[in-house]
DNA sequence: AACTATTGATAAAT
DNA sequence: TATTTATCAATAGTT
């Protein structure tokens, strides 16, 4: 549909993509909805833009109990519990969930940082070899773009303190002019400062400024670190 | 699209409410995913039809999450309720905490695996490109390792057989001795296998055993995948 | 389960 | 963001 067939690829260009992803999220709840009505199913349909703003289809009155329903199916699949249904069951068994997946990850990611690697077949490691590799490639190619960015910044805040600079040491050499031509009683140190020491005071300025820049490159909330502190702890040794 | 337009109303006639079904749920599970990869959205389908069978599709590792994340989501729309925050509110508070945590391990995850990198800052990347790099080497020193020590189990069980090869071949031809000496009426094509052929047959039997030596290194019980196939699904692409 | 005439969805342009 | 338009994709009805 469009004017040229769609390959299932992200869409880079960014106002595309948000373009796009508004069509396709209409047109999928709409269909979303047909279905509901046509053949009286019942749906429920959630979707997160990238930017997470939540949009969602169900039929019935609530999601919640679609998604009950949902639960009960599909852990009736999985076979789990029959054990303790009774009060804070599900709670406790949601819980055992999250832990043992906890542990998976946990267990992948000491992988990652080339720990414990006895348990991992040849297989496993190959796999885990190529994919932190490619991973890696990634991430170079984001540092170099953040670099390549941070110069750029740079670039043109030192024209534009150059330029300032320029204006200044000019108004200071009119300043002191007119301080010859009408000496005054007030006159003190500061207007002696030459038009050379304020040059450098800016430049100094300017590169203290370097230190701070590739913070300001665009970054939403996230924490510092890459890894969690309390997985950091037990990485380092 | 069809043969005729199509009026939003349950369709009466029960066989072709199912076929359209079919259908019209395959359509919607195919732009699920379209739009899930095309534009880099999160999505949740939940489908049942009207005898109650389950379909779902899930961007990401698991239909858990994005239910769960949606669940934060209309939370907090609701304003967190702080009603029955009592009664299993440890259980509740551990689940929040482990939540977040798997959170904060997913993104690192992703993180690793070159994924969703505009988040993070130079500093962040630097940090992430050193633990990788480090992580490689040794990955890369372990996986030599089990190669080196592969090379010399299929060196010794080489031997071995060639040793037991010469054992056979010595027995066979005394056989063939004594078959010579005193024939058998009963003597049928497996006693004329040549001494030539049976050391053919145990040299293919010990080649077909190599490509499962690797697998007989040491390992202990552990998943032969190195990340989660929930979180692979969401990798592979 | 295939086929195909049609409607419907949507990519690109505006 | 909304509308338009040219195309491609989904599918209703048929076989």
């Amino acid at each position: 549909m469009g004017r040229g067939k769609v390959t299932l690829k992200r869409i880079e260009n960014k106002i595309n993509r948000q373009v796009t992803f508004s069509k396709r999220r209409s047109g999928l709840l709409k269909k979303a909805h047909e279905i509901s009505v046509l053949c009286k199913a019942d749906v429920a349909l959630i979707i997160f833009s990238t930017k997470g703003k939540l949009s969602e289809f169900s039929t019935d009155v609530s999601m919640e109990r679609i998604l009950e329903r949902y639960e009960r199916c599909s852990y009736s699949e999985t076979q789990l519990t029959a054990t303790d249904h009774e009060s804070h069951g599900s709670w406790t068994l949601e819980n055992a969930k999250l832990k043992s997946r906890m542990e998976v990850l946990q267990t992948t990611q000491r992988h990652i940082m080339g720990k414990d690697l006895d348990s991992l077949s040849f297989k496993d490691l190959q796999n885990l070899e190529q994919q932190l590799d490619t991973g890696l490639k990634h991430i170079r190619l984001r540092r170099n773009q953040l670099m390549l960015e941070s110069i750029s910044v740079l670039q043109k805040k030192d024209k534009a303190l150059k330029n300032e600079n320029n204006v200044l040491s000019k108004k200071i050499k009119e300043v002191e002019k007119e301080a010859v031509q009408q000496p005054l009683v007030e006159q003190d140190d500061c207007h002696n400062m030459s038009s050379f020491h304020f040059d450098t005071y800016i430049r100094l300025v300017s590169l203290d400024k370097m230190d701070g820049l590739v913070e300001d490159s665009p970054r939403q909330a996230q924490p510092s670190i890459v890894l969690p502190p309390w997985m950091l702890q037990h990485m380092n040794h």
